[in-house]
DNA sequence: CATCCCTGTGGCTATCTGCCGCAGGTGATT
DNA sequence: AATCACCTGCGGCAGATAGCCACAGGGATG
């Protein structure tokens, strides 16, 4: 299934950068865009099967997409990926005709999952041969927390703040995690 | 729109009969029930318009209900509400069939809201700005457990060993409330 | 019935968390 | 220089939480 077209939204390049090359190694064909009209002109000249959306795009809003996307491939899938995400937005998303919508960080595999989720037109389940952890609470809390401070230019006290926890709490546990450069899969 | 009927389907009866009565004095005919089976037989009878239904049905799971529901009177409108509010439920809600999704405790008047809300989504993006702040740890945690758990069909022990964590702790996590702490854009 | 897997529960200890406080560093303002 | 207003690292302590063990019951299934 090699053949997937798949087109990845996102105006973070390195985010886009990694997730294309898991997703790619993943047998889809992968093509980003960083805005909205790049990605609308792709959309048209691609025609993917499916898409990976950030919900904040910018200045522009990633649910306005969605309908637009589906006009130019009425079969086209869009996920939605966000590290601000809510129920309201959640519900927006799925009203407007997402197929799914996940939070950053996410795995690889938890994408790949959402996209094909359902979807009876994938005969290649060796894509999907794929179920392995859904990421631990350890590591989903840790990803989190890079990105968080990552955001906050390592600046411990805002990370804390941002992430509604103890300022010791957070030193402490970023003192005791070993800092693994490439754990495993993609992320 | 004093005609229009209404049901409610919830297991607590407390909850049932004060939103009953809330919605009663807006002018809604309310029905109300307290199990599936209980609301098949009324859907069947009464052909409500509008229906609130709990997520967590005792046993059951008031997502199946959903397309029931609407095969029944098609163009009934579905409220999800529930207590333990999450992205991974919200979007199965929506994705099913669902109207809207709130999550309690709720005023009246957001219900009445939610349940008129005309089909102009695409009229007020104002109110789809994602969140500023990135998640709280607790929140994310919260989301991630919801979502496995729901992948897991409700089985805790499986979702514990995906998430890498002891049985009893998840129990223990998911008998405690939901982590509410800054109840950003949505309830 | 035996077996397997699920769930809920209680108790124990080890660890973690939140919340103090303190000392030192940096950079801007007075 | 003194004074803020931040930041960082660290220690201590009480209370919350996690992991682990065990047990009882439910519900399938052979």
């Amino acid at each position: 299934m090699s053949d997937q077209q798949l087109l990845i939204i996102d105006d973070d390049a390195t985010f886009a950068r990694v997730l294309a090359r898991a997703l790619g190694s993943r047998g889809f064909e992968v093509i980003t865009a960083s805005n909205a009209d790049e990605a609308r002109a792709l959309t048209r000249r691609h025609q993917p099967r499916y898409c990976v959306l950030d919900l904040k795009l910018g200045e522009e809003n990633g649910l306005r997409l969605i309908p637009e996307l589906q006009a130019l491939v009425p079969e086209i899938r869009v996920l939605l990926l966000t590290g601000y995400a809510s129920i309201a937005t959640a519900v927006e998303a799925i009203k407007r005709g997402a197929h799914d919508y996940l939070s950053k960080p996410v795995d690889a595999d938890a994408v790949v999952r959402a996209l094909l989720d359902g979807d009876t037109n994938a005969g290649d389940d060796e894509l999907i041969d794929a179920p392995e952890a859904p990421l631990a609470l350890r590591r989903l809390e840790w990803e989190h927390i890079q990105r968080v401070l990552t955001e906050c230019d390592g600046n411990i006290s805002e990370t804390a703040r941002r992430l509604g926890m103890h300022r010791r709490t957070l030193q402490r546990k970023l003192s005791k995690h070993p800092v693994r450069e490439r754990p495993d899969s993609e992320d």
